[in-house]
DNA sequence: GTCTATAGCGTGATAGAC
DNA sequence: GTCTATCACGCTATAGAC
């Protein structure tokens, strides 16, 4: 193999082809449902020689959610990047409220197979993707409480029954968000942002 | 038997036993992961008793479903039902937000199973059980739009999108909550409600 | 009503051919 | 790198004893 070869082996695109139909099986049927002849057919490749690529299944599955969860992760620290320096907290929450639906709703199966086999991992599985987990929450923690300690958001509210509501919001948009339907994912962002933000009664006049 | 037994013959008793334990396993194992095996230990009975009772896996777990769906659905057709005649529009609102957080939380495993198999299900059994589904649907939709009709709720966000993101959030709650915390479902309905009504954002003085 | 036994098929993982 | 063959086991559903 050349130096420069983009680092795409033949390997290394089998893996791939795997981690996809890995994911796309796992958001179908959950996590023990998933089975390696279905993800090996997907991938165009055998049950056994999954084997070569992956130590156990486990291992591969573990591999999919943290893509999954690193996915999100990125795209909302990307955007909060690309804000002016001492940004505005909540139009800092927008970003990352869009960041976050766009990666959900557009990426494929990683975060779809993360959302939805949340409550239905075994006990070691979800203890080893914890960590992963943990560190993107804690970006939302930090959204939350950077907007409340600036004066701009109310503080007479539990803030992580405010952050575990506002993703629930989001991450259950996976199961009726239609792609094909002229609403963008940023356009749910909008009416999200607007509704948790300032809420939905009618303003007095 | 006789006539006055409260209806609870030895076969209706094995029967809710198999029924509850159906649900604990789709609620923790998914839909494709759910064997009758497992059912049959939890229920106390064999697998090939369960079929003097139900006519398939399939027949059984739709059951669950729809068992699931319609707790949700005559907790919240009770709660609006114990209103004064001609309601305000808003407080319906959060009577039915409580209700339903209350059967998803602490009704044991049918909502759940619900929640959780809801993108999982093959085509055949989502059909079967999606009339139920959407006549809870209409409740919702018709809460919404009589809030909004009465001037209550702003008029200028798409009331799909908001009833979706609503019951997004509730549903999640399964997820996080934790029945031994001090939060009850009662509490956590109010902050939902004070969130989603009145919004994040700090009123300026 | 509940049981056991059985049918045919699919499971995760490994060994070894090529 | 990828394949086929194989292991012991678990699956839904049925038949028939009790």
């Amino acid at each position: 193999m050349s130096v420069r070869n983009s680092g795409k082996s033949k390997s290394d695109q089998t893996r791939a082809r795997i981690l996809d139909a890995a994911a796309h099986v796992l958001a179908t049927r959950g996590y023990a449902a998933t089975t390696l002849n279905l993800i090996a057919e997907r991938a165009n490749t055998k049950a056994g020689s999954i084997y070569y690529h992956f130590a156990s299944k486990d291992e591969l599955l573990l591999e999919v959610l943290e893509a999954g969860t690193q996915t999100a992760h990125e795209a909302v620290s990307r955007a909060l990047g690309k804000l002016e320096p001492d940004p505005d907290p909540i139009g800092a929450i927008q970003a990352a409220i869009e960041a976050h639906l766009v990666a959900v709703l557009s990426q494929g199966p990683y975060t779809t197979a993360n959302i939805r086999s949340y409550g239905q991992l075994p006990e070691h599985l979800a203890a080893a993707h914890r960590e992963v987990q943990r560190n993107y929450g804690t970006t939302w923690r930090k959204l939350i409480a950077a907007a409340v300690d600036a004066g701009a958001l109310r503080n007479d509210l539990d803030q992580r029954t405010t952050r575990l509501l506002l993703l629930g919001a989001m991450n259950w948009s996976i199961e009726w968000f239609d792609n094909e339907s002229t609403l963008t994912p940023t356009q749910l962002a909008a009416q999200l942002c607007d509704t948790v933000i300032n809420g939905l009664r009618r303003p007095t006049d």
